[in-house]
DNA sequence: ATCCAGGCTGAGG
DNA sequence: CCTCAGCATGGA
């Protein structure tokens, strides 16, 4: 019998099923951000590992000053390490406009934060608003292929791009900071484990509520 | 051996 | 607005 739930209770079960996450898994703020970059479309075991090469405690003047084809080379084994070695020059030299200062970017405007960051090089909807959320302070939905997949088995109407997705999510939830950081945690948490791109799990803890085991992603 | 993973850009309908 | 190739590694 497959019932309907709403945001918040998906949150609620969602936590009471995985527990709280902590995320993002980055041992300093500053090595978040890099990571956000490094992720994109690689698994966190080859991000962990080109953050390995970077160094424990490496700081943003000290990558900055690096060549790029040593950062590429060093970046290697989160794959497309050519590109993310541009993009990660390119993000640093606007986090320099801030002195290199998280503190300073957390005082900026959510609204032309998000802006600035969109207008990076390399930097997406997805990843600009990872780094907000995790980062700088500013809650918001990220509306990613998992929250897509979830959404969409729980019978939930998906709109069609991604910011009226995560605009129409914002609206029926919480704008809460730590609520949010834990929300996103907890759907890609779920994801790997039950939502993947095959039919329904039928150990997965929504299997109740979800409606369809067909993806959109 | 395929297939996949916390995407983004740029070109072309 | 939408689609699609290209970007690349390491693990299952």
């Amino acid at each position: 019998m497959t019932e309907k739930i709403s945001c918040t209770e998906l949150y609620q079960k969602l936590f009471h099923y995985y527990g709280p996450q902590g995320w993002w898994p980055a041992d300093s703020d500053f090595q978040m951000l890099i990571s956000a970059i490094l992720v994109q479309r690689t698994n966190w075991k080859n991000v962990a590992l080109a953050l390995g090469n970077l160094g424990k405690n490496v700081t943003a003047g000290e990558l900055i000053q690096m060549e790029e084809a040593e950062l590429a080379e060093k970046i290697r084994p989160s794959g497309f390490y050519r590109m993310k070695a541009k993009k990660i020059r390119a993000w640093l030299h606007w986090f320099q406009k801030y002195d290199f200062q998280i503190k300073e970017v957390q005082k900026v405007d959510q609204a032309v934060l998000r802006k600035e960051l969109l207008a990076i090089h390399g930097i997406g909807e997805e990843t600009a608003d990872a780094m907000m959320l995790y980062a700088f302070d500013k809650p918001g939905f990220i509306a990613d292929n998992y929250a897509i997949r979830l959404f969409h088995r729980i019978g939930f109407d998906i709109p069609k791009t991604y910011y009226a997705f995560k605009a129409k999510v914002e609206d029926l939830f919480p704008h809460d900071l730590e609520m949010h950081q834990e929300f996103h945690a907890l759907i890609v948490e779920h994801g790997k484990q039950y939502c993947k791109k095959t039919p329904l799990c039928e150990s997965c803890p929504l299997l109740s509520h979800c409606w369809t085991g067909n993806e959109i992603r």
